[in-house]
DNA sequence: ATCGTATATGCGTATACACGCAGATACGCA
DNA sequence: TGCGTATCTGCGTGTATACGCATATACGAT
């Protein structure tokens, strides 16, 4: 028993799907690409229009944009000077919603004491 | 001219929700957390055999489980020297699942070229 | 009490990222 | 054509983090 060699017998995700998984929470793990991607869900905006809505600088708002445009969460559609970007679909929606969802959740339980028996106590 | 001043009138999240639906999405952000937490929604597990699972040093594997821990991702029970680690909720499976499930999903669409229109491409 | 296992902690290092600034490119208008 | 706005790109810097190693602590068995 206790046969800590046996592997995953269970479905384990491929090392692509992880990867590509921790991809995108990596780009949802930043305030500013939140609040960005919060306005695009109530529809599509500019850049300058998301930097005011994300309090932040459009300079830093555009990169922050290409990053989510080549990870897929975003799409951008060009008309004159300006770029107007939507959320790429549904799924970043639910993403973004059971995180922001989670967060009126979080149960912090630091219970597990790394183990204090000695020490006196 | 131009009122960008307009600010949201649709509901944004406060600030601190973003910033904890950040620190939850940054957590997630890492391929060995992501393995821990998706074999922990298998069941409870001790630290060793998470590090086989996820094909991580146990040392590793505990920091890792240790940050779970605080952020309420993950809960600790522990009997004798082994500490069986759960997922803390179905938040957390939710979460990942549509993290994972979005992988499959992705359309990295780098279309709206930076404006190249003459130049001759 | 001593030893071995299981887990946790501290330190050093390499890497990655966000932001600000400057410069480049594209579009609309006169 | 030239000017202004909107957006994009490159560089430098400070900060954060993952990992490996060594060490500390806790528990069970001899």
């Amino acid at each position: 028993m206790s046969m800590h060699t046996s592997l995953p017998d269970f479905d384990m995700p491929t090392e692509e799907q992880v990867h590509l998984a921790a991809e995108s929470f990596r780009l949802l793990s930043d305030p500013t690409r939140i609040k960005i991607l919060w306005a695009l869900l109530q529809g599509e905006s500019s850049v300058a229009c998301l930097a005011e809505l994300a309090d932040a600088a459009p300079t830093a708002v555009s990169q922050h944009l290409a990053k989510l445009r080549l990870a897929g969460l975003v799409k951008g559609r060009r008309e004159g000077t300006f770029v107007y970007y939507t959320a790429a679909d549904e799924h970043v929606r639910r993403l973004l919603v059971q995180g922001l969802y989670h967060a009126d959740h979080i149960d912090r339980d630091e219970a597990p004491r790394p183990a204090r028996t000695s020490h006196h106590e």
